[in-house]
RNA sequence: GCUGGCGUAGCUCAGUCGGUUAGAGCGCCUGAUUGUGGAUCAGGAGGUCGCAGGUUCGAUUCCCGCCGCCAGUACCA
């Protein structure tokens, strides 16, 4: 015997969440088809060498690697970005600006964490070929709408720019090759507070269970420098970008970066996504290393816990690595088990437990056939119909069934209709809501809660007038 | 990866200062009801006490290792 078990990080989901989880995906598909992305979906697995190349040695750890038969070194995708970038340097011919979007599974060797799998589904949007910021402003607008259309309640979508962050570096007298350590730093502003950050950016410090954080040793001149950055607030993105500005006065070049980020601030105002649900927000870092411009992140205000259910940003050089020319690219991505699970939690999204919308019972062997013209006939109308397939069963069994899979409508029809020519119809939920104030159990069962008897040929109305369709 | 805690039925947990047959609640199955979900009642199934080794006459209990889970921390392209 072999006890059924799954390595650890990876799940099964079972018919209750992919019922919400597909219904989230088209969702989701709905919207960016209406900007018109279209579908690309590529291998699970990819040459080591074509997936690692971005990434340091401690990233390439995280990579689940495979051998084919041939020998060959390879790896499961850890994310879409790097099999896009692939995708667009090996088909020369495609119509550019590229503009697709793709949901499947990557892996990670990560430690598992609560919400945190090692297998788990993206969906991502991206536009590769696309240098204007009206790149980057329809994927800000699109991450807006398709939050919007996923009725997740208040939400906030904040950006920045990494050009923004190396100008930092410029302002405090940071060299840029320390620039990752530092917006690593920053990036756990959220979480941390300012106070740590600033102890993490200097002399670094022992937590609560005594392990010691190392620090970056800069000077309190330089500290000084990132906290008056970083305290830079407003209401609106003007006023943010105000400040900016007069912070940045006497930096190099940061004008122009500024402008880019007052441009895509402009468009997203003429068309409505105003300063309430998308900010500049100087504090994103993003931990990725491959950004080289805008950096995008949304967040659930009802759910702050999840963190960001939904992430992007400017990649320039990533295609770099395969063609040896930089082609410009902006996207985002959405971790679907994550917003899912925000959804679940916040009870904004439904989990039926079935697709049924009718049961029929099988009550008498002898009428089996009758009983599956009556499945096919609803089936043909466009009803989703199950048929009791089971061992022969009690009556009671059957409809026990409809009760624990929420089936809203129950057909039965003994020996006795079929002579008559006539169906009865039961509606569950009218037992379910006189279930408590019923006592003996002779009385439930003689109550035939929301039962109707039909005409047999009237079945098929009957049932598309209850469940208004 | 590091530090600490915890692994007993499908779930939540009790218990064994080392000793005959390891328990409860919930859930599940069957019946009371060969044509009706809920409630009630009666009965039943389900455990190599995480895995392997050691100590012992005897280990689910004590010791060691491993695995898994949980919390914190690091990392997260």
């Amino acid at each position: 015997m072999v006890e059924p078990r799954l390595s650890r990080g990876l799940r099964d989901l079972l018919p209750d969440t992919m019922l919400a989880r597909q219904r989230m995906i088209d969702t989701i598909r709905g919207v960016y088809e209406l900007y018109g992305f279209s579908p690309l979906d590529t291998p699970a697995i990819e040459y080591l060498d074509v997936l690692s190349g971005s990434a340091g040695e401690d990233a390439q750890q995280q990579i689940f690697q495979v051998t084919n038969p041939e020998g060959e070194a390879l790896g499961l995708r850890f994310d879409l970005t790097v099999p896009l970038s692939r995708v667009v340097s090996q088909y020369p011919d495609m119509v550019f600006p590229f503009r697709r979007y793709q949901v499947s599974s990557v892996w990670r060797a990560d430690k598992p964490e609560p919400g945190r799998y090692r297998q788990f589904t993206q969906f991502d949007l991206d536009s590769v070929g696309a240098e204007s910021d009206v790149a980057d402003t329809e994927i800000l607008a699109a991450m807006c709408d398709t939050l919007d259309a996923l009725k997740v309640g208040p939400y906030i979508v904040r950006f920045s720019s990494r050009r923004i962050l190396n100008l930092v570096l410029d302002y405090a007298g940071i060299a840029h090759d320390g620039g990752p350590a530092v917006f690593r730093i920053l990036d756990k502003l959220d979480k941390i507070g300012l106070d740590k950050v600033k102890l993490e950016l200097t002399t670094g410090y022992r937590d609560e269970s005594g392990a010691p954080i190392a620090g970056l040793g800069l000077s309190s001149d330089q500290v000084e420098k990132i906290e008056r950055f970083l305290g830079i607030k407003g209401a609106s993105r003007g006023e943010v970008l105000k400040q900016l500005r007069a912070l940045f006065a006497n930096v190099e070049n940061a004008q122009e970066e500024i402008d880019v980020i007052e441009r895509i601030s402009s468009h997203l105002e003429s068309l409505g996504y105003g300063s309430d649900r998308v900010a500049v927000d100087l504090t994103i870092a993003r931990g990725l290393a491959y950004y080289t411009g805008p950096v995008f992140e949304a967040n659930l205000l009802d759910a702050p816990q999840f963190g960001s259910v939904f992430a992007g940003g400017r990649y320039d050089d990533l295609v770099k690595r395969f063609t040896g020319r930089s082609i410009p690219a902006t996207g985002a991505s959405i971790g679907v088990d994550r917003l899912l699970a925000a959804l679940i939690e916040l009870g904004r999204i439904e989990q039926p437990k079935t697709t049924s919308q009718v049961l029929v019972t099988a009550m008498d062997g002898g009428l089996m056939s009758e009983y599956l013209a009556i499945t096919y006939e609803l089936r043909r109308a466009g009803i989703r119909t199950e048929i009791h397939v089971g061992a022969p069963k009690r009556l009671g069994k059957q409809i026990q069934r409809a009760d624990r899979l929420d089936i809203p409508y129950v057909v039965i029809m003994g020996s006795d209709e079929a002579q008559r020519g006539v169906v009865t119809v039961k509606e569950m939920i009218v037992g379910r809501e006189k279930a408590a104030d019923v006592g003996s159990h002779e009385e439930w069962k003689a109550g035939r809660f929301g039962q109707q008897e039909i005409a047999r040929t009237d079945l098929v109305k009957t049932l598309r007038q209850l469940l208004g369709q």
